[in-house]
DNA sequence: ATATGTTACGAAAACGGTTTCGTGTTAATA
DNA sequence: TATTAACACGAAACCGTTTTCGTAACATAT
């Protein structure tokens, strides 16, 4: 058990100052040949690392930034992570996730904590449950306080800051008109209500589409879950009553859900009802027959918010002057479509 | 644009010094009543929250927790960080996750990063390319600095310190128990390479459950894949020539692979073929047919490891003594056994 | 011989808190 | 009235850095 050695150990051992220690070790070129030699000799001897926390205090820069998304357990999610520290890291920051849990409460807390000093700026993508309660003080907060701030995905108007997001509405727009091109015209959509600001665009893009190629309208063919969670009855009650031949659903679980249910009825996948699921997924890849999806492209949205946030933080311009990129979704057609 | 607010701020308007602001805060017992409430109504009011940093760096504890993890796209290191997050944010701490992305470089770069101050102990789980270097250098230098750890699933019995695991070796045995209580005969295995502890261990519970079963052990029935990646040929090969009639997979790609071959092959799943896999994670559950699978509780892994290491941080004995908990897996039944 | 300039380093303030210890004021006790 | 104790607060050290500024010692120019 050797303890970390600190500028003031390797001063006291050389009898030197601190302040000399600090500027050797940057290679001052205040300090002389010899000196430097010396100290820089001992401090990799003893394996010297500055404490991040005291840099931090003094610097007040932290090379943290903070993450906070809903859900991690949500594949989507954690590639946007995965991006985020991949472009974080090459920079030489760190990466602190926490997740809310779709929650407003843990939101709250998660961000207070974390805006205390201890990160630099915040990336995040909304709960449901802000979303549902409209409630964006907490956020309003931190960006007064003058914290970068980027928000992806799940994002509001309600909050001035750089957004990342992809084009949801054109996205669903890609899958209808998949669909109209092999032939389908009874094209269902399973969906979340519209307080998620992506199930609603993902909506507006279906509705446009359809209008686009002049297929009628209908609400009946539009199912809509209260949450993120599949209620199974409504599924049967849909499919039993519903005659449709495609069906789009705003996440990988609705459709392999629909998919199983449709299984079950000895309706054959893609001929009789086709599918396409949102969000580019293990489960689209593996599901049986595997699922054509619309990628959000996550990584590379945690990428491109990774660098924006950098950008921010260290141009400390007073300017605010937001932008928000939209990504475009791709279509990954698989063996569920035409 | 409101700045944070110091304890100096208060303290100037209030016009006390610096130390009676921090105490009325405290509510300690020196400071009178009148102007406690003062000082808290004015820190209130102001929004005052201490600055994490100058708290850590005085109080020489951080309240945040290291989480390096390999890969955080896999579901089953989600759920532990999940479990984590739980444990770690009722007590009070925040938890900074890391991914080494499998590799020995990113792994030891981001260690010694939180190392210096950032954090008050690891939580790991190790890389496959440090596995297979076997090189655990960075490791020893950081519990040598008397920084707690705690490392889960992926562990080495060459790191003196805490572990949690489950039993992989029973959760394989209970796999071809299963499959034996079944009626089947031809148990194959798809495993990886022996070097990740963990594929080793289910490799021998597999043995020794056929052992136990007086069923001989066919070398030709166990698949090995040089790492986590699907080699497809290496499937195709190995399905044409082997007859089996139960699989055992170390994780769900591997079965979502096969199971998709062996439907291919106009085979029946569960009747001609049985499938169980390792990880109970959301491919398993939405799979058609569902796949059996050995739950391996990453949620619970993970907050027995934070309730260890959160133990450690707080009680500072400098007697080690490190004890390693072994979670037991459980079988989920579901449509690809019968 | 005096003024000026380098060189090489140390003292000290600062970042934002916590905490120990000392002290002036008032109230209680002898 | 003198002594002591309780009360309420402030000064200052400290955590581990960075950075500005001052200066002693020596060299160079006038």
């Amino acid at each position: 058990m050797k303890p970390k050695i600190t500028l003031k150990d390797i001063a006291r051992e050389l009898e030197v100052s601190i302040s000399t220690v600090s500027k050797a070790l940057k290679n001052s070129e205040e300090i002389s040949r010899d000196t430097k030699d010396k100290i820089q000799a001992f401090a990799k001897l003893y394996n010297y690392k500055p404490n991040n926390i005291a840099v931090s205090l003094k610097n007040r820069r932290t090379k943290n930034i903070g993450v906070i998304i809903p859900d991690i357990v949500h594949h989507f999610f954690t590639t946007v992570i995965l991006g985020i520290e991949k472009y974080a890291n090459a920079k030489g920051y760190n990466v602190l996730v926490c997740v809310s849990n779709e929650g407003y409460e843990r939101e709250v807390i998660n961000m207070e904590l974390l805006a205390n000093g201890s990160i630099d700026g915040f990336i995040m993508s909304l709960s449901t449950e802000t979303q549902q309660k409209s409630d964006y003080n907490h956020i309003k907060e931190v960006t007064d306080q003058g914290i970068p701030m980027v928000m992806f995905d799940r994002v509001t108007e309600r909050i001035h800051c750089d957004k990342v997001v992809i084009d949801d509405a054109q996205g669903a727009f890609l899958a209808v008109k998949k669909f109209v091109e092999s032939g389908k015209k009874k094209i269902a959509l399973i969906t979340t209500d519209d307080y998620l600001s992506v199930g609603k665009a993902r909506t507006d893009g279906y509705k446009k589409a359809l209008a686009h190629y002049n297929i009628p309208l209908e609400e009946s063919l539009i199912l809509k879950m209260p949450s993120m969670e599949v209620e199974a009855t409504a599924f049967d009650t849909f499919f039993k009553t519903q005659k449709v031949d495609a069906v789009l659903c705003v996440n990988e679980i609705f459709a392999m859900h629909a998919m199983r249910l449709v299984h079950g009825m000895n309706k054959r996948i893609p001929e009789d009802i086709s599918f396409i699921g949102f969000t580019d997924g293990l489960l689209s890849k593996y599901a049986m027959p595997s699922l054509t999806a619309i990628a959000q492209h996550g990584e590379l949205m945690g990428e491109e918010a990774a660098r924006m946030l950098i950008e921010k933080v260290e141009t400390e311009s007073d300017e605010a002057t937001f932008t928000t990129t939209v990504l475009q979704p791709t279509l990954i057609e698989r063996a569920s479509t035409l």
